[in-house]
DNA sequence: CATATGTAGATGCAATTGCAACTATATGCG
DNA sequence: CGCATATAGTTGCAATTGCATCTACATATG
């Protein structure tokens, strides 16, 4: 992955910050600060990930984050709007996927029973697989850059700060 | 921005952990859980900021952060790998991000004398202005999604985890 | 039933990204 | 100097993304 948006600190927001947060549009330098790492960080860390995987001959994240929502689906499998929500991705990037999945014969689409519109995802036994692989690498990368640089306690604290963070979506 | 790689907890992982960090390649719970957050919450907070600069017909956060780093090294400009360093774009991104920037007359192009390969970029007067009109907004977005969500503290408390798990660079 | 509106998903096209190769200048070294 | 190698930056081409639109089916309402 070689996008990168980086945000860095803007040098006159330190200067006078006076006013409460709720009536200014400037963020504090902490907020600043803390942006900036955030934004730096999370674009390290997804390109060591996905280096891995290149490096494995495996196929790049977002296959994962598809092939893990399927295989926790079971049989039953997943309509795409459900894996927009659960995975975030755009519509038109979870159509193409798909048809990339499908291709890779990873996925298989069912037409669905009772919605003549919709069809229903279903993982196959190769994209089992392959999620299988992905993780070997994947998991292996978590470790290193989150899992071995801070303590249990630390990553719980992470945790409950990043989800104040969040903004609420259908699926949490 | 519509791109999402989102990850999520793997069910296997959660069963059985008991070694410790430094002989496994299977990540804790506590690293799974705080890798997605940090994966989850950094891309939903890019695209609302991104979101925020689009409704303001404003250009997208890339070139803010070429021309932050712009204005503040001055009249001197950078030269493009410094540009690289700084805001760890792939080199032909920023080859390619230069030339519609001074396309739009943001930034100029300058022969440098010492080097014959190089060139120095510098921000113009309207490149300045810009960046002043993507700061009211991009600034505007940072303390609401995080100015606001947490207190001073926990704003440092976040930014010193995440320096943690930073990787060294040439700039930082 | 007929029309209007909403939802599920696909797709044409332009822009951007990623990869790999390429040009050009600089530097090290016999 | 002359050659090998490194560094700065660009570019052709394929793949992906983003936008806008489009088709098809579903649901609501008169």
């Amino acid at each position: 992955m070689h996008l990168h948006l980086v945000v860095n600190l803007d040098a006159t927001a330190s200067i006078a910050y006076a006013a409460t947060m709720s009536e200014r549009a400037t963020p504090s330098p902490e907020a600043i600060k803390a942006w900036a790492r955030l934004m730096r960080v999370s674009r390290q860390l997804v390109e060591r990930a996905e280096d891995a995987l290149k490096d494995g001959g495996l196929p790049p994240l977002a296959w994962y984050d598809v092939l893990h929502e399927l295989a926790e689906a079971g049989e039953g499998g997943l309509r795409p709007f459900q894996l927009i929500e659960r995975t975030l991705f755009a519509q038109y990037n979870i159509s193409r996927l798909l048809a990339r999945l499908e291709a890779d014969r990873l996925v298989e689409k069912l037409r669905v029973a009772d919605d003549g519109r919709g069809q229903t995802i279903r993982i196959t036994g190769k994209g089992r697989e392959t999620r299988r692989r992905m993780w070997a690498v994947y998991g292996r990368s978590i470790a290193e850059l989150v899992g071995a640089r801070l303590s249990t306690s630390e990553l719980d604290a992470l945790s409950r700060l990043l989800r104040r963070l969040r903004h609420p979506t259908a699926s949490d």
